[in-house]
DNA sequence: AAAGTTATGGTCTTGGCGACCAGAACTTTG
DNA sequence: CAAAGTTCTGGTCGCCAAGACCATAACTTT
């Protein structure tokens, strides 16, 4: 079918009978706003499916490898040069998931402290960040099998939360307990005790080293907080277990 | 070149102007062969690698999905209808990793029984089970980048022992305690308590259930161990947790 | 000054998990 | 046939992480 970049093909290899495909890389870009999951959608400006919400992404080019091309859609849509984590998640390929012709996509997960400011810098035709529950329940209808890639995306950092230690990312540089208390509790969907949250953080030194400054309290009020700063252990694995707490023995679980 | 944002095409579009690629699924098949963790590899007959052992794979057809492709490889190169678990776990990409032209691979996991007797059965060149660390360790090249690819697949097969219930696709229909524990000491690299095994995988029901049936004992002799057959459970988690005992408090971990 | 709100430390209890032991059941060997 | 060896399987003990809950400190606003 459709003619490949023929570079340096064996004698007797026809490259054209293979079939030829696009290859895209997205990235989903997820951060804490107002308290709950947010994810970067981009409004498409051309067909297909123009008008529609979406995950940015781009083609991969031929001469950068695919953590690298997930890094350039970044830095481009965003402005962000190092994310705080990039990691791939997922492939698409099913057939008929982009109209015009053959695309396989390769999926990347990138968290972002706090992209309301960035996005607006950009250029992009528009820019804007969802409530990620807006995209699971269906309210808003995303583009391609977007709404697949950011449900897998979603489900990736769940176990991403509790293995590594993605939490950091979503917070600044320097935060308080209830700041990352939050961002687990939004994530998975529960509550946590905040003091034995602070324990199990605190528990072992390496994970969060305090500053010696306060945060300012809130319009509420309140003893103002320790702010602290991720240590380096983060990039091992994180100090907060998921309570499974629903097996109560017998067929659960 | 390509735009950003824009991962679409106006009207009129010539897909010739993106770059294309070829897209090919490699699956690893891993198995418990002789108390060790064994993959299956192919020798090539052709260009490029040709005469080098590789993973087993092939293009994707346009008209199928991923997971798909990578069931119709391992039919092909198993005669494996069903597999236990065949799961995506990463995406290939690098520039020049295929010598001849741009070449994006899928990769997939698969978890057999005994691979031994049907790999002997398909009409593959040369196919052969080969010793997971032999590849690891650099004693056995491989072709492309599978060397890299197989890591993957192994680390993977790791942490889904813990979260899955990969273990049982590693055994028989019926299988012993001993052999199940083997499983996971041997993917795992440590040694786990018989009774205390046990004692896990029974207490709540639905993980295995005894069939009446006991098993021979081996060429020493012993008492003879209950059979038991995979219960449901397993597709949602696993009973046996990693035994993260090296933390020991202060730094590790 | 009083009331409200948040942060943070203390204590108690529970349950899971590993270490270890002992007996049961069956083998092979003398 | 008896003895020794091997494996399976149930029991017990102790430790520690994790959760529930309370109390107090520290700061706000009214």
């Amino acid at each position: 079918m459709t003619p490949t970049t023929d570079r340096g093909a064996p004698a007797g290899y026809n490259p054209s009978q293979f079939p030829a495909f696009a290859v895209t890389v997205d990235v989903v870009i997820l951060t804490m706003s107002g308290g709950s999951l947010h994810v970067l959608l981009v409004r498409r400006g051309e067909d297909p499916f123009e008008g529609m919400w979406a995950v940015p992404g781009g083609f991969k080019r031929p001469d950068e490898t695919l953590d690298e091309a997930a890094k350039r859609e970044l830095r481009e849509e965003t402005g962000v040069d190092a994310a705080s984590l990039v990691t791939q998640f997922g492939a698409y390929g099913d057939p008929g998931r982009d109209p015009r012709m053959n695309v396989v996509t390769v999926a990347y997960l990138a968290v972002l402290r706090d992209v309301g400011a960035i996005a607006a810098g950009t250029d992009a035709a528009d820019a804007a960040l969802t409530s990620v529950s807006d995209v699971l329940n269906g309210k808003l209808q995303l583009a391609f099998d977007h709404q697949r890639i950011v449900r897998d995306a979603v489900e990736r950092v769940r176990l991403e939360l509790e293995a590594s230690g993605v939490a950091t990312a979503f917070v600044g540089t320097t935060f308080t307990m209830a700041e990352l208390r939050a961002v687990y509790e939004a994530i998975w969907g529960v509550q946590l005790d905040a003091a034995n949250f602070r324990r199990s953080v605190v528990a072992d030194d390496g994970w969060v080293i305090p500053t010696g400054r306060r945060a300012r309290p809130g319009a509420a009020g309140g003893k103002p907080a320790e702010l602290y700063r991720a240590g380096q252990l983060w990039k091992q694995g994180g100090p907060i277990r998921y309570p499974h707490k629903a097996e109560k023995r017998k067929g659960t679980r």
